[in-house]
DNA sequence: ATGACCGATCTTATCGGA
């Protein structure tokens, strides 16, 4: 099983990316942030020559998420959108229940957590209450369904092995106390980073600022992420930044993130 | 650094991103 996260950054911009992406890697699942697609205008049709289903939740301009799926190799059940109980005009939240070929299942959650702007901004007390609602959420999930993949643009580099210049960054938005105290929270409920336990890995950043010439100079950070929970853990095959595809002329500045499962 | 770069819009300036 192949499950990918990635910030696309404008799905319509990023279309010949994101096709080319799908019959390069053939990818189970794929997660999608920052679609910055109205629903009525997303590009279904382009996807679906390729084998792949659509689920969407988006709007124009900002946010936006998409799970895309392999219709030859899994069934897809129970979408859902949105943070349960926490009403949000954002487009945040896309889930739905996974089924492999082989019969194993589980609920994929993909997330593209709010950036913050600043602490204690505006936009940063509702970055921890979304992950607190998040967390909620989560919690009540795994009660039911014990086997949980969480992805996305979590927006938080959870140690300082995870960004570029950690002295420099230190109380910045990504690596503050607060919002690695959030993460951390959404770990304690029996999730595991899966590129930290697994066997095999490619890269270090998944995130480069188009300022700065930051890939030249590989300033990034880890920031994109896949969560899967206890029973999962012991079936993390690799992990991989694929950061080829942020070295494409016209680039997201997310790279996509391809978790291997034995599922 | 009131900076950079990029995408989107109520587009030729401003906002949001991270």
């Amino acid at each position: 099983m192949k499950i990918a996260t990635w910030n696309v950054n404008s799905l319509r911009v990023r279309l010949p990316h994101v096709l080319q992406f799908l019959q390069d890697e053939q990818c189970d699942v794929i997660g999608l942030q920052e679609t910055k697609v109205d629903d009525d205008k997303f590009p279904e049709d382009e996807i679906r020559k390729l084998g792949y289903s659509c689920l969407f939740s988006g709007h124009k301009a900002y946010n936006g998420v998409a799970i895309l799926t392999r219709d030859e190799s899994v069934a897809v059940s129970d979408a859902s959108f949105g943070i349960p109980g926490y009403p949000d005009p954002q487009k945040r939240l896309a889930a739905a229940t996974i089924t492999a070929q082989s019969g194993a299942s589980f609920r994929f959650v993909c997330g593209y957590f709010p950036n913050g702007q600043a602490p204690g901004a505006a936009k940063y007390l509702y970055k921890l209450e979304w992950f607190c609602a998040l967390r909620s959420a989560i919690e009540a999930r795994l009660r039911t369904d014990p086997n949980l993949i969480l992805v996305g643009d979590m927006n938080v580099a959870p140690t300082d092995e995870d960004i570029w210049d950690p002295e420099g960054w230190k109380g910045h938005i990504l690596v503050s106390d607060a919002e690695r105290d959030a993460f951390n929270s959404l770990i304690a409920l029996g999730l595991t980073d899966a590129f930290r336990k697994a066997p095999v890995t490619e890269g270090d950043w998944s995130w480069w600022d188009y300022r700065n010439n930051a890939l030249l100079r590989d300033q990034g950070a880890r920031i994109d992420h896949t969560l899967v929970s206890d029973p999962l853990v012991g079936k993390i095959e690799s992990v991989k930044i694929r950061r080829a595809y942020r070295e494409l002329p016209q680039p997201s500045d997310h790279a996509p993130v391809v978790l291997e499962l034995s599922l």
